[in-house]
DNA sequence: GATGAACTTTACGTTAACGTAAACGATAGC
DNA sequence: GCTATCGTTTACGTTAACGTAAAGTTCATC
C-alpha cells in the first residue's frame, strides 16, 4: 500500500515537464514501474528525481548525478566492491568541496561589490 | 609597459583550447586589443577568463559569467543605476547562497555514504 | 627563399538536455 | 456516443558551448 505519483504529479511538484521526467528515464535515471502503459512513480523515484533536479542546479551533468546517487544504494558484500566505492565516493566528494571553496570565493566578491556600490551610494548622498 | 597574453599564453594556462577562448570573445566575455592581427590580452582579460572557467564549474552559463562579472566593474555614477545595480547583486548573492546550502546538503550526504561504505566494510573484516 | 610555428577567419559538425508536434489509447463525465 | 483529460510512443527540432577542418597570413630561422 505504498503511495505512488503519476508523471504528471511529479512534474508539477518539481516545476519540470513531462518531457524531462520521461528524458530521465530514457537515459535509465528513473525506473517507475508500469500500470497498464501508464507510469507510477514509486518514493524512490520521487527521491532520485530530487537529488537529480539538485544535481542540475549544481552544475552536475545527468552522468554525473546518476553516478552520485548510485552510491546512495546499499553497498555491496563484495570486499573490492566496496574498496572501489569508497575511493569513488572520496574522489566525488573531494571535487564537491573545491566547488565549495569556489563558490565562497565568488561570494565574497559579490559581497566586496555590494560594499563598493553601498559606498558610491552614500558619496551621491553626501554631495546632495 | 604593461604584461600582456597571447591566445595561447592563456589557453595553456587555463587547460583551455584557443577555440575557447574565441568563442569567449565572439560573445562579448572578452576584448583584447590587437597587434596586428593578433589579439593581445590584458591581465583584466586573463582575470575575466578565470571568472568565466570558475563559473562553469559551478554550473554558471556564459551569459550568467557575464552577468556577474559586469557586477565588479566600477559602479556609475547615476542613482538609479547603482540601485538597479545593487539589487541585481543581492538577487544574484540570495541565489549563489542557495547553492551553497544544496551543495552542503550534497557532502553531507556523501558523507553518510561513506560511512555506511565504512561500517559494511568492518563487518566483514568482523566475518573473516 | 623555403620551412615551420603561431596566429588568423570562415564555416560546418557535435553533444547534452530537453522542446515540440503528430498520432494514438484509455477513461470519466455529460 | 461525444468530448475532454491524461497518458502513451515516435521522431524530428533546438540551444549552448564548443570541436574540427580548411585555407590563408605573419614572422623567425635555417
Amino acid at each position: 500500500m505504498q503511495k505512488t505519483f503519476s508523471i504528471s504529479d511529479l512534474a508539477q511538484e518539481f516545476g519540470v515537464t513531462t518531457r524531462t521526467i520521461r528524458f530521465y528515464e530514457e537515459k535509465g535515471l528513473l525506473n517507475p514501474s508500469r500500470d497498464g502503459p501508464h507510469r507510477r512513480f514509486s518514493a524512490g523515484d520521487r527521491t532520485k528525481l530530487r537529488l537529480i533536479l539538485r544535481g542540475k542546479r549544481l552544475g552536475l551533468s545527468l552522468d554525473e548525478s546518476a553516478e552520485i546517487i548510485g552510491m546512495y544504494g546499499t553497498p555491496g558484500n563484495n570486499r573490492r566492491q566496496l574498496e572501489t566505492l569508497l575511493s569513488r565516493i572520496e574522489e566525488k566528494r573531494a571535487e564537491l568541496m573545491v566547488r565549495r571553496r569556489e563558490l565562497d570565493a565568488m561570494l565574497r566578491e559579490m559581497e566586496q561589490a555590494e560594499r563598493k556600490c553601498r559606498t558610491a551610494m552614500n558619496e551621491l548622498d553626501a554631495n546632495a
